[in-house]
DNA sequence: TATTGTTATACTCTATAACTATA
DNA sequence: TATAGTTATAGAGTATAACAATA
């Protein structure tokens, strides 16, 4: 039978595992310089990609950072081409984001790059292992998405 | 009976959910911005606390960063006087970190309060579903610390 | 020559504060 | 007046490259 694990143990062992797993993931996205995507830009063209016609707003809200921050992230994208920045003519004090085709195709590349360098640690793992990661992730997204009750 | 998840899913939850997490986790310790410690110096706080008189090179390692980068969070926390840097007499080349009694005490503090907020957060999971995130974690750890195999 | 660390430089991420434009 | 976004400014984190000091 399985211990009952301390909150506090929980919470040491995320303090831990997370910031060593992130630098991983910063590292391996790094290393493949071709694409030279950051993961916040990562995860912003990923947004993006899902959510057409998305407002800055909207991805603001989506990756848990402030306005400017976006705003800026967003520059970054913009002046590479991969993101196109419209004002939404129904309210033109909003914006619209879009992938540009060049978005579309890096953003792919970028992921099946990341998926195959995170495929190659996961599959230390048995399937039986993987599967306890994966729960034990979805929890974790639940309770520290953006809109959770604890946010 | 749970699904096998493939390793290709298991990478897609790794990378949506841990920077979700680790914005979670700068963004509490920033809030409680009376210490004003970031994720990295009170890693490194607690890498030095636990070994005592360590090199530069060691906490380098332990962290996974590069020897500039942690001399210079080192430069923060000595300025700050939370750690002392002095060479080491049997290898002048090395340098030993310690605590002053300072940093100790910040340490504890920012211990117990992150731990608070983590706890806060993992309070709304049940004994059961925090196993499987402690468990999930320490699989994740293992295959992601900086020694190992994959690295 | 090899190892340990520091300095110089550069870029990204992120925030807060102040501002502009639209509603 | 309220909302969406941008600009200005600042500080941390991180890297690579070049350097200094010690072994």
């Amino acid at each position: 039978m399985m211990p009952a694990v301390t909150i506090d143990t929980c919470a040491r062992e995320l303090l831990e595992t997370v910031p060593l797993v992130m630098h991983a993931l910063r590292g391996e996205m790094r290393r493949h310089r071709a694409a030279g995507l950051s993961v916040p830009q990562f995860r912003t063209l990923g947004f993006v990609g899902r959510q057409a016609g998305a407002s800055l707003s909207a991805a603001a809200e989506h990756m848990g950072l402030t306005l400017p921050s976006m705003s800026v992230l967003v520059d970054g994208l913009v002046a590479r081409k991969l993101v196109a920045r419209a004002p939404d003519p129904r309210d033109r004090r909003r914006v619209t984001l879009t992938l540009t085709p060049r978005g579309r195709t890096l953003l792919e590349r970028t992921y099946r790059e990341a998926e195959a360098r995170l495929a190659e640690r996961l599959s230390a793992l048995s399937p039986g292992e993987r599967d306890a990661v994966q729960h034990g992730l979805r929890l974790l997204r639940g309770i520290f998405e953006p809109d959770c009750p604890a946010a």
